[in-house]
DNA sequence: CAGTGGTCTAGACCACCTC
DNA sequence: AGGTGGTCTAGACCACTGA
């Protein structure tokens, strides 16, 4: 194996983290898509002149967090939100009793607009840039449970229109994904309880006042990129968001 | 090395799985304690029979679940909660502006009862066996932020006094640790929004009827066996629960 | 059957910590 | 110097998938 000589520079980092960085390349660059089956382990470290052993240290990681998917026997796929699998990675939302029913996803408007300083802030534009702002509602067994406010770069999605939300069957990750190659990978959110005001009120069908759980929050992809603002309002009476503690961090 | 014959049946594991279930009875048993270095990765590979490799796999699984933490040069060592580093895996909460002003814990009272249905259920226990009720108080700068309800089983914590945990000033959790050998290692919690009552409203010091975000959450030790309940009311005007997704799971 | 990931080994060497 | 964990290799074999 052509091993690279030592580095001894502060930014040292060992072999499987390059190679790792170099497969995340490949995934930011769109060179291996969601869905698809990446290069076999064998021929990898081949490519890349390491042990086997090495790259899958490299996957291990990548497995870890979610950006591939290793299934035994098949290959190593890109994660991809096309499936019901990896649907609830992002939505932490669970019925107090029982399972949670099916899900309604019910775009209500998607307009243009400017940034203002706090959106631009937050998804790393220039203020006034292009922006999209969707509103939409989730409804479980026909009952409204989230409404959110959504705040997209609008340079990423040039041609999203309210007609083109409705026609998607899946999430709005599986559209980002499949029609504009953002696939979405890390989320940060803040939680605090606030209180409903008109709008929220009417929408979700509770009464004005009522205690809503409000998630704020940035969705970024590979490159650590912010492609999302998120402003959701949960209404908590028949519903729970969801957390474990213990791994992770 | 003495290889273990391949095992055909339907509840085959890995080597590093069964090595990973040894090292966890030696942490339910007390026999390696919060704090203290394990055996080195060397031995331990000579006591189980097993190579050097085999060992670090189930270790490298047992510090991504935060039971071990390795420390390059020194050893591994059984996770506590006695150092501020791991302070915060069980408190998700950051402020909205800067950092997080200095914690102050406030006990306020701790009684003896007798577990309902619905305690009884939540911690395993026989309704109407002995628990332990505590409240306290969280402030942050001086401002109070989280009022807890916490139900305890009362076997595990024996002696417990309000004059105990007044004299703690780590957190809760240190106390079972190194007072109770009870050492908390995963936890669900369920979050809403919810109005303040009267008692939420007049200790958090906010109006009566105002947001507050409840989280419920079991706490397990290391098999699984559930320790604590509780039910946390969070004041979230200048505080924000903090979750990340991407990860896990 | 061939191809894939999954497990396990043995050994070499590096990086870090403490004495 | 001697101990610890961290990296990397090469190779053997197992388990699963699908043609």
């Amino acid at each position: 194996m052509n091993r690279p000589p030592p580095v001894d520079s502060p930014t040292f980092s060992p072999l499987y983290r390059q190679i790792r960085a170099l497969m995340t390349r490949s995934l930011q660059s769109n060179d291996w898509r969601p869905g698809d089956m990446i290069p076999s382990e064998a021929e990898l470290a081949l490519r890349f002149g390491v042990s086997q052993g090495t790259v899958r240290k490299a996957i291990d990681e990548m497995a870890a967090d979610n950006l591939l998917v290793r299934r035994q026997g098949k290959g190593t796929f890109v994660a991809t939100h096309n499936d019901q699998r990896s649907f609830f990675r992002f939505l932490r939302l669970a019925a107090n009793e029982g399972e949670l029913p099916a899900l309604e996803n019910i775009p209500l408007d998607c307009w243009r607009g400017k940034a203002g300083v706090d959106v631009a802030r937050v998804l790393a534009l220039e203020p006034g840039a292009a922006i999209i702002i969707i509103r939409r509602v989730l409804r479980f067994g026909g009952e409204p449970a989230v409404f959110d406010e959504i705040y997209l770069p609008g340079e990423l999605f040039s041609e999203l229109t309210l007609d083109i939300l409705k026609a998607e069957p899946m999430s709005l990750y599986s559209l980002f994904e499949s029609r504009y190659g953002v696939c979405p990978v890390r989320a940060d959110e803040r939680l605090r309880a606030v209180s409903a005001d008109r709008v929220s009120a009417g929408i979700l069908q509770v009464a004005e006042g009522s205690p809503l759980l409000l998630v704020e929050r940035i969705t970024r992809t590979y490159a650590d990129k912010p492609v999302e603002w998120r402003r959701g309002y949960y209404s908590t009476m028949n519903f729970h968001y969801h957390n474990e503690l213990g791994s992770g961090r």
